[in-house]
DNA sequence: ATTGGCACTCGGTCGGCGAGAGTGCCAGCC
DNA sequence: GGCTGGCACTCTCGCCGACCGAGTGCCAAT
């Protein structure tokens, strides 16, 4: 019985499946498929994919369906990533080009995803700490109340305001700012956000006593910037592709629950491929959050010139287009770090 | 037969029904609410309520249903909002005020509104064309590149970065972009965004004419963040409880795809009431968007000081508990206002 | 106007039945 | 040893009919 053959049926199996969603016999298969033999040795063999825990059949007198080991082998050995078409790319490019700002690229970037797949798509933004300091600034604006803007090398720029109780308005102030300001940056600029929140604490010991105050709490609000939780964001898109895709039609709930959780999406984003251009991909069980176990993950990782600042990807269900889906995220995932490297 | 009990057996019907999710008979009603006549009256009046419109049968020998229409008048005049109870409100406020920005306000927000109506949750974010102008700055971040940053009364910031042409680090750049600085302050600080962005365009031609090509690039890039339309943004939340309820479990395909309409739910917070305090309640086909008619809205306007500037509210199933998800709605707007008004 | 009674309607459920798909296994063949 | 055709078996699904019960509509009586 040759092994290369069980591993063809085995990928016949994960096709018809995922195209006709039901489960596949023996007959079927040999129509829809060359396989040069008879019924009865693709039941052996469909026998001893079973054995091995890669396919499994729903009840006694049904076809085989593929099993999470079964996608997993037919991910890792028995497929290749369908390159886009030409027109696709250039679809994907000019639908991207015409962003105006990081939002609106994030925005586009999920909306595309979720219709090229159409699946459920999840985008994290940028995160601020996997990229660096631009530039800080600091803006007087009435009083003692003084604008703090962080701009980062992603684009991102975050702001606080704060009341730092003296007043900033008189040329003595300016100085003063002038002084910090500088000092800031130097400490800041060209760092990571990790590396730059180290160092602003020995900022203040470095100037003169008489600005401590100033720019402790100046620092307080940058080092806030710096680790702000909300950076940690992700944006769905197509979750009305689940109740179409028709795999979910008993239980949306705890899927869309899943959704919902952003800490557990970000967390599975972030544990993507370390390469740009390769894909990850988790298939049902594998995930490690149980609202997730009937769908699988495909993500890759984005970001500026090789600096994988954040992931994208989709959810769906683990009978899904495997081949198709990994082309799609893995084109979005580059042409949203060509995007963005300007 | 009087059009009083009339309205009471409808009454009784919308509570049952709501609590059951069954159509609800003459005989179940008899046992659930001490009406003080027989099946039979309870029928004929049941009967005239039909004949009105108010109720329906969704089949032969089932109870009834009441039809938006029904509901309608409930809603109207059969219903009153049930207060919070002092505990909840503490909930609520003690909730909000931990947030530490805008976004942190609107995210709990909308968390909290899903999680004490048990539905979806949309809250918009406060809009610009309602809001007004705090403060503008102009940052140099090196060369000719410039910092263009607008503060709203809400406390928003918008910022874009543009390519002025001439290197600005120069002493006489730092003059010049004080003129101009201080006259897009003058011409906007304090007006609506609306009214700034008209003053926007005289600007250019109060000042000297080697000023103009700079402030009109500024002009620009403020006029794009006064129009930004990602500032018309709603987030949503527990889009899960969609499919607990068990109203849609046959189709939540359509209510899932008019949610990501992110324009069409814009459109209907912002015809919300104007009086603060007071909700509105959209109900089944009265919903203009197709994908809604089988949900009822419940809205509200919320704002700083008396201003509306954003609406916010839920979305559920026609069948739900307009009384305490009206008083859910009425609360979490009025303390939202109340948070934002700091 | 209200009430009790009664015939009627109709959807939901349950059991049985047949068809069809698919399997597992075995004996034979190359 | 591996492949094949054949055959008996199993199980799901869909269909049909019967039954049950909730609920109604109507009518005659009060």
């Amino acid at each position: 019985m040759s092994e290369d053959r069980r591993l063809r049926v085995l990928r016949a199996i994960v096709q018809d499946y995922v195209q006709t969603s039901e489960p596949v016999g023996s007959k079927a298969l040999l129509e829809r498929h060359r396989l040069g033999v008879s019924a009865a040795t693709v039941r052996n063999d469909m026998a001893a994919l079973e054995e091995e825990g890669l396919i499994a059949a729903p009840h006694t007198s049904a076809g085989r369906v593929p099993t999470d080991a079964g996608y997993r082998l037919f991910v890792d050995r028995l497929s290749q990533i369908k390159p886009m078409t030409p027109a696709e790319q250039r679809a994907i490019s000019q639908f991207l080009e015409t962003a105006v700002d990081l939002d609106d690229v994030v925005d586009r970037t999920v909306r595309l995803l979720a219709s090229l797949t159409q699946q459920v798509a999840v985008v994290q933004y940028p995160s601020l700490s996997r990229s660096s300091v631009r530039h800080v600034e600091l803006v007087p604006i009435g009083g003692p109340r003084l604008l703090v803007v962080l701009i980062t090398t992603t684009g991102r720029v975050e702001q606080r305001v704060i009341d730092v109780g003296t007043d900033l308005t008189t040329s003595e102030g300016d100085e003063d700012l002038a002084t910090v300001r500088a000092a800031l940056n130097g400490a800041t600029t060209g760092r990571t956000l990790g590396e730059a929140s180290a160092e602003l604490d020995s900022v203040p010991d470095r100037l003169e006593p008489a600005l401590r105050d100033l720019v402790r709490s100046v620092s307080a609000a940058l080092a806030d910037c710096l680790v702000e939780e909300r950076e940690e964001r992700v944006v769905l898109a197509g979750t009305a592709n689940l109740a179409r895709s028709g795999d979910f039609t008993t239980s949306i709930g705890p899927v869309l629950e899943a959704l919902e959780e952003h800490v557990v999406l970000l967390k599975l984003l972030s544990t993507v491929a370390e390469e740009e251009g390769s894909v990850a991909v988790r298939i049902g069980h594998e995930n490690p959050y149980a609202g997730l176990h009937s769908t699988s993950m495909v993500t890759s990782g984005y970001g500026v010139g090789g600096d994988l600042v954040a992931g994208l990807g989709v959810v769906g269900p683990t009978r899904m287009d495997y081949p198709t889906t990994m082309a799609a995220v893995r084109a979005v995932a580059t042409y949203v770090s060509r995007i963005l490297a300007d």
